[in-house]
DNA sequence: CGACTGATTGACTGCCCTCAAATAGGGTGG
DNA sequence: CCACCCTATTTGAGGGCAGTCAATCAGTCG
C-alpha cells in the first residue's frame, strides 16, 4: 500500500542524467541477453530506495504498484495462513525482482508477503514504466515469463517437501539453503544470523522441535550454536543423512 | 482464503465463433480479448488429438514439446515428491491450456505431470508456432502470462492449506472443489465419480482415513456413497462446518 | 546486577498413519 | 437368476511424530 512505499523511499531524488548504476559484475537475470545500453534505459527508468531490516516491504493482498530489484541486502517471500502461520516461500537475493505482478495487463495484487532480513537496497519501476519495458524489450518478456514460471518450480518444490518430509529432515534443508543464501563464512564453518523461532517458521515446524533437533546435532558435531546465531560445521552430513 | 483452483477457471474467457475446431461458446482464457478472426488464425496452427481416460498426457521432467488446450473431459496436474506420493496440483477443465513451457524462450521441462481423468480432446500447438502465436499476438502474451501467476497462486494456496489445515478440512475442501470442476448435477445433488483412494491422493491423506471421514459425513447426511461414486447433497455444510 | 528474551527439557496429548482382518458392492459366467 | 470373485471399503487396535504446555535455564544489554 501506499503507507508502506513512503517507508522504503528515503526521498533521495534521482540526480538529473545520473542513472541508478548497478555494481560492475552485477547480475541481473531479468535483464539478461539485453545490450549494456538497452540496460542503461531500462536503468534509467529506475528509482532508488532503501529498505530496513525486519522490514515489511509489501503485504500479500495488496495491489502491485512497483517492480523492484534487489541491489544488496536479502529478503525473503512467504504467505500466511488462516491461523497466522508464516509459511516461507523463498529466499530473494540481491539481482532477483519481486513484484512482476506489475508487468500484467490488469495489475493484481501480491501473492505473497516480502519482508527485508537485513537492511540493504532496491530499484523500482512504477508499473506504468514497467510495463513499457516489458512490451517494448521482447527479451525482458521472456526473461520475466521465465521468471514466474521458476517461481512455480519453487513452490511446487516446497509443496513436495510439506508433504513428503519430515520435521527434521525440512530443517535439515532450510538449514542447507539458508546457509547458501543468506550465510557468511566464519572460521569454523558457515555463519547464520536465525533464532530458533525464525527456523521455525521457515521450516514449518514448533521451535521447541528445532531446539531439540539442533541439539542433536550439535551434539554430533555438525553444527555450532550461540544465542540467534548457528555456526554450520558439516553441511554435507546433513545432505547425507536427511536428503 | 480460498484463492486456488477457483481463479483458474472462474474468470470470463473469450467466445470463439463459428470454427470447425471448437463447439460456439467455447470459452478460452488464453484467447481472451483476440478477435474472431485472430482466434481463426490461432487455431489454424493447432492440431486436433485425443486422450483416454487414465492416460498420462506428460511426465514431470519432460521436455515441454506442445501448447495444449483442453477442449473436452478433464484432467489433472499433479507432482510426485521422493517416496512416490502423488501431491495434486489442480483440476484442467474445458478450454484451459497446459504445456505454458514451450512459450519461454528456451523450451523447458514439464513441472508436473499431466493425467486425463476422463477421456476427451485435446488442440494442440507445436513450440514453433507456439512461440510465433505468442510474440505475434501481445494479447496472448499478457493472458499467458497472467495464466503463469494464476497457477502461482493456485500452489500457493495449496500450501498454505497443507500447512494449516487438518485432514478433514483439506478433505472437506477436495470435495467442494471436485465437485465444481469434475462433478455432474444428479437427482439429489452433485456425482463424483472418485473413489477412496483416488480421494486420498487428492487430500494427501491416507485411503482409512478417507474412508472414515466420509462415513461420519455420511452418517450427518451431508452426502452418500457407492462405490467409487459420490453424490454431495450439501456442499455449503461442509463449508460451514470446515473451511 | 536485574530484566528481558531466547533456549531447553520433560511430560503429556492428539492427529493421523500403519497393519490386519472382516465386509460388501457389483460385475461375470454358468 | 445365482454363485463367485475381485476389489473397494470398513473397522479396530496400536503406534509414532511432532505439537502444546509449563517450568527452568542462560545470554546480553543497559
Amino acid at each position: 500500500m501506499q503507507r508502506s512505499l513512503a517507508l522504503i523511499v528515503k526521498d533521495k531524488p534521482a540526480r538529473v542524467g545520473a542513472n541508478p548504476a548497478l555494481p560492475p559484475g552485477f547480475r541481473v537475470r531479468l535483464f539478461e541477453g539485453l545490450t549494456p545500453s538497452e540496460i542503461n534505459a531500462v536503468l534509467a527508468a529506475a528509482r532508488p530506495g532503501r529498505i530496513s531490516a525486519g522490514q515489511i516491504i509489501r503485504h500479500e493482498g495488496d495491489l502491485a504498484t512497483h517492480l523492484f530489484l534487489l541491489v544488496t541486502g536479502h529478503a525473503v517471500h512467504y504467505t500466511v495462513t488462516d491461523a497466522g502461520e508464516k509459511v516461507f516461500l523463498r529466499w530473494i537475493a540481491p539481482g532477483d525482482v519481486f513484484g512482476m505482478q506489475v508487468l500484467e495487463r490488469e495489475s493484481a495484487d501480491h501473492l505473497t508477503t516480502i519482508e527485508a532480513v537485513q537492511k540493504g537496497s532496491v530499484l523500482m519501476w512504477e508499473r506504468g514504466s514497467a510495463r513499457a519495458l516489458f512490451l517494448r524489450y521482447p527479451r525482458i518478456l521472456d526473461n520475466a515469463y521465465t521468471s514466474v514460471l521458476d517461481s512455480v518450480a519453487s513452490v511446487i518444490g516446497k509443496l513436495a517437501v510439506r508433504a513428503g518430509q519430515t520435521a527434521q529432515q525440512r530443517l535439515a534443508r532450510i538449514l542447507v539453503s539458508s546457509a547458501e543464501q543468506i550465510g557468511r563464512a566464519g572460521r569454523n564453518g558457515v555463519e547464520l544470523d536465525l533464532t530458533n523461532e525464525q527456523l521455525a517458521d521457515l521450516t514449518g515446524v514448533s521451535p521447541f522441535t528445532v531446539s531439540r533437533q539442533l541439539s542433536e546435532w550439535q551434539r554430533q558435531g555438525i553444527l555450532a550454536r550461540r544465542r540467534g546465531k548457528i555456526v554450520l560445521r558439516s553441511p554435507e552430513r546433513l545432505v547425507s543423512q536427511h536428503f
